[in-house]
DNA sequence: CGACTTTGACCTGCGC
DNA sequence: GCGCAGGTCAAAGTCG
């Protein structure tokens, strides 16, 4: 594999910089039923009405490392598609964002991310790199 | 040693 | 009621 990310790394979802490559999709239809399957529905009967929004970006990998970090949590052949679904999620305690990635069957070079649900915590990668910035700021606006 | 990935099994919802 | 498809968990293994 030659590790070229060929899309300049957007750190934020809500600040990506959708370029022609990338389209906002909206797969669901922004209803209030969210069905916890599997052993959601047993466990955990919660209604959280969690936010859906797709993103569908071209890339050579799978795993698109949008500052945040993810851990693999199963993955799936789905039908439509001969390629596995991969699910992620947050490892952040408090935060339970999942997505779950997905490559086209028309196009592998296209790979589509759903993301479900909103981050309560900074992002780490983002953080690291304003830190220094941050000082700076203060260094100055403290004068 | 800790964090993460892998993989099979298990569970639930839905259609027939 | 049964079977299929999708989603999640948990143990074991791997890597830094």
């Amino acid at each position: 594999m030659s590790g070229v990310v060929d899309w300049n790394l957007p750190l934020l979802p809500s600040t990506m910089g959708l370029q022609q490559q990338q389209q906002l999709l909206q797969p669901a239809p922004a209803a209030s039923e969210d069905k916890e399957k599997g052993r959601g529905a047993a466990g955990r009967n919660k209604k959280v009405i969690r936010p859906r929004f797709a993103f569908q970006t071209r890339s050579p990998n799978d795993i698109l490392d949008d500052g945040y970090r993810w851990r693999k949590y199963g993955q799936k052949a789905v039908k439509n598609s001969v390629h596995p679904r991969s699910y992620y999620r947050c490892t952040h305690h408090t935060c339970n964002v999942k997505k779950q990635v997905q490559r086209l069957s028309k196009d592998t070079s296209i790979v589509v991310t759903t993301y479900e649900g909103i981050h309560n915590h900074p992002c780490e990668k983002l953080m690291e790199a304003l830190s220094p910035l941050l000082k700076q700021i203060q260094f100055l606006t403290g004068f």
